[in-house]
DNA sequence: ACTACTTGCAACATCGGTGTTGCATGTCAT
DNA sequence: ATGACATGCAACACCGATGTTGCAAGTAGT
């Protein structure tokens, strides 16, 4: 309705100021560093950690709704980035699903709130990014089926399932800035062996 | 302060009258039920899924904290209850832990919200309950692997992350009445051996 | 039947968060 | 230096949710 609204809707109406961009960044990446670990965060709060008067949050995005979508829209356009970076339909199976990985949980430990956000619908643009990047994981793992690398009897979505949720946990372990290469490996190891011991005698003799 | 609120803090004062502990009953039941899919759910509409009026649930819960803690409280207990019977520190490791997993889901499936809640800390007994169960579990795992069932080089606290986020992963999809048998099965399968196919040449030529 | 308890309903006070506005001050761009 | 724009601050209206109370009607238990 109001004047703001507009800004937000239409985000490129007319070149901002310089100073006035730098400050939408440093709202979303604050609101982002807070909402991570505080979900039901006040935009006071919000605000405060961008070091910005609540009333200044309010003259960039219009409603606290507004805000929180273009941080989702963000993170989903960059989550597809790391995605498709990766080349999950033309490099070979294991390097693809090691590289999507990697890249994926650098995104993710930096914008686990967006990313988990994304998840739901309500933003149809994330929403569509998210059903591709699903659909594009299924391809993947299916390659990686007939490549053999993945057994042939699996059910791949719940495949694809575990792997998110590796992922997710991978992710939470390395908020602190930690190496996506070493969780990536361990992702990916986990997700291809499980914990379990090679079949063998040992196996019965436990039961 | 009021009444009420001392009737909530100690429960067994005086015996309730037969139709009002149902009525209780009603109420947690159908708040786990909606908050199950809604977390913010107002008070309003909790009662109105129990089919009561919103006065009646708060002269049962002073406050809406203390309904969301005998929530935490009962699931947490239940939780606990779960794994114990599955005798997890006698039985044969991977015995016990087909045996926990079912139990769990079986709770889990019906008390997804309540779980997910006690996790958090804020109700001291469910605190204490989930880090006595991780316990455990860590426990149940290293016999496990003693038994060779898992791989000695394995880390124990990455591993039961993962088991909780496989189990978390069944749950949402027994949500509906699911077997728990089944999907235990799948959840110990797939933390033991993973998706890979086992290893060979097969891997090999992927790369 | 009688009492004690519980319920629904309507009304109320309160509180915290949201979104808005006006104004004085400050900063950017030219 | 000057005009245009951004900011902080204070104040305000508004809304929805929470928690409370009084009362009339209904139900359990004896």
């Amino acid at each position: 309705m109001t004047a703001q609204k507009q800004q937000t809707e239409q985000q490129a109406k007319r070149p901002l100021r310089a100073d006035t961009e730098r400050t939408v960044q440093t709202i979303l990446e604050a609101a982002e560093r807070v909402l991570a670990t505080n979900p039901a965060a006040t935009m006071e709060q919000l605000a405060r950690a961008a070091g910005v008067a609540r009333t200044t949050v309010h003259r960039r995005f219009a409603t606290r709704e507004a805000l929180l979508d273009e941080l989702t829209g963000w993170a989903a356009r960059q989550f597809a980035d790391a995605v498709g970076t990766a080349r999950p339909d033309a490099a070979p199976p294991l390097v693809a699903l090691y590289q999507v990985t990697a890249n994926v949980l650098r995104v993710k430990t930096d914008w686990s709130f967006a990313m988990n956000r994304a998840a739901e619908d309500a933003h149809p643009e994330a929403a569509r990014i998210h059903a591709e990047v699903r659909a594009t994981c299924v391809q993947l793992f299916r390659r990686a089926q007939e490549a053999g690398v993945l057994r042939p009897d699996i059910d791949l979505d719940w495949t694809r399932r575990v792997y998110y949720a590796l992922i997710h946990e991978a992710a939470k372990e390395g908020a602190g800035g930690g190496d996506a290469d070493a969780l990536a490996t361990r992702v990916v190891d986990t997700l291809l062996r499980g914990a379990g011991a090679p079949a063998g005698l040992v196996r019965q003799a436990a039961i």
